[in-house]
DNA sequence: TAGATTGTTAATCGATTAACAATC
DNA sequence: TAGATTGTTAATCGATTAACAATC
């Protein structure tokens, strides 16, 4: 890297919604597409778009504009996502299952390659073309296919448990889906998908508008 | 309400979890806390903890800390959670059905009162207690229901069409799962959830650590 | 060239942190 | 009272926006 200036986490997430974008763009034929269209397209300012570009390089030509094709790879290059990621997961109850066979993880270069559960009635399972097994498993799946990254669907009860374990297994980043903040060493990337959260700044918000008929 | 600061949606966002927080202290029969100690559980300042509660008035007794059960409770109805909500939900697909048996919404006062979809393969499938409806059941439902809130668990190339649909139906907050920015009017609150953004944000920092054996 | 759009700096805005008086 | 902890103000930090020179 030639500037390491700190890149806020708000930027990269916005770099990974600018990527999809331009994917969509690039599916469409569209091989040019200036900042403001970009901002237009996912709801930023356009100083918005180019200041979070400026963290990581000079990608567009003045007066012109963005090559959407390059863009869109320096894009997911900048994510990491210019190779493919195995991950594993621990939980196979409906969440976890949904999660294996959401198409989103495929379409970015996630391969879900183990699934694990300590529910007897859950493991030997077929989920797509994976088998649910013990978590005693997940020492050699990680192994043999150098795996870096945990995904956690279990009941709260579990999690921090479960993410103790991943660690001792090797893993290097988690992400949690369990409503509950893990405490974890440092070292650790943790990210939480907390799938009610959002709907409560939902209802927050509307309990400033008028009730209705409550 | 007495003083109208506007409040900052990271706000929110932690008051949603400190909520969920007091509730475990409540359920595990801890009566009083700190903010320093909420501060630990959910892993941010004590000085954002109080800062957090004073845009909403004072909570606390200075020299003691706060009591659990009624700060809990203060937290559920500023969130707007001291009452239930029905939400319709698009799209039976595995995350549809992941969602409809989510533990999380229920015990939050979330109720899924309605699952459509356009598939006539899901159409007339039970989840737990509910039959995956056509969308023109749409309206009857969310009248019976008074459902102001809906959720799109679709494939991302109906989400804007489902969205256009649930506002036409009377919806005036949506939740969107799909990895699409939705284009709506300003009056409508809408929240993404978007399940691989997080993700994304784990490959970039690991991209900066060793890339071990690439 | 004239028009368009980037890359970047400076200005603004907003959120977090530190500090401490108030007070139990 | 002494110790503890809140509520709140001021200071700091960081992110967004505006503006514009550079340049295609």
């Amino acid at each position: 890297m030639v500037k390491t200036l700190r890149v806020p986490e708000a930027t990269v997430t916005r770099l990974s919604i600018y990527s999809r974008y331009l994917e969509r763009l690039d599916r469409n034929g569209v091989t040019s597409v200036s900042s403001g269209e970009i901002a237009d397209g996912v709801g930023v300012s356009p100083a918005q778009v180019r200041k979070d570009l400026a963290y990581f390089g000079e990608f567009g030509t003045r007066g012109v504009g963005y090559n959407v094709k390059d863009l869109m790879r320096y894009t997911l290059k900048i994510l990491g996502l210019d190779r493919h990621w195995n991950l594993v997961m621990v939980g196979a109850g409906n969440l976890g299952y949904a999660l294996c066979t959401y198409k989103g993880f495929n379409m970015r270069g996630f391969s879900i390659v183990g699934v694990f559960d300590n529910d007897l009635t859950k493991i030997g399972k077929r989920i797509n073309d994976l088998e649910v097994l013990p978590m005693e498993s997940m020492p050699d799946i990680i192994k043999d296919h150098n795996v870096r990254i945990g995904i956690i669907a279990t009941p709260t009860r579990a999690a921090q448990e479960v993410a103790d374990y991943m660690i001792k297994c090797g893993m290097q980043a988690i992400l949690n889906f369990a409503p509950l903040p893990l405490t974890l060493p440092d070292y650790i990337e943790v990210r939480n998908v907390d799938l009610s959260v959002k709907l409560e700044i939902l209802t927050f918000n509307l309990g400033f508008k008028s009730a209705q008929n409550v």
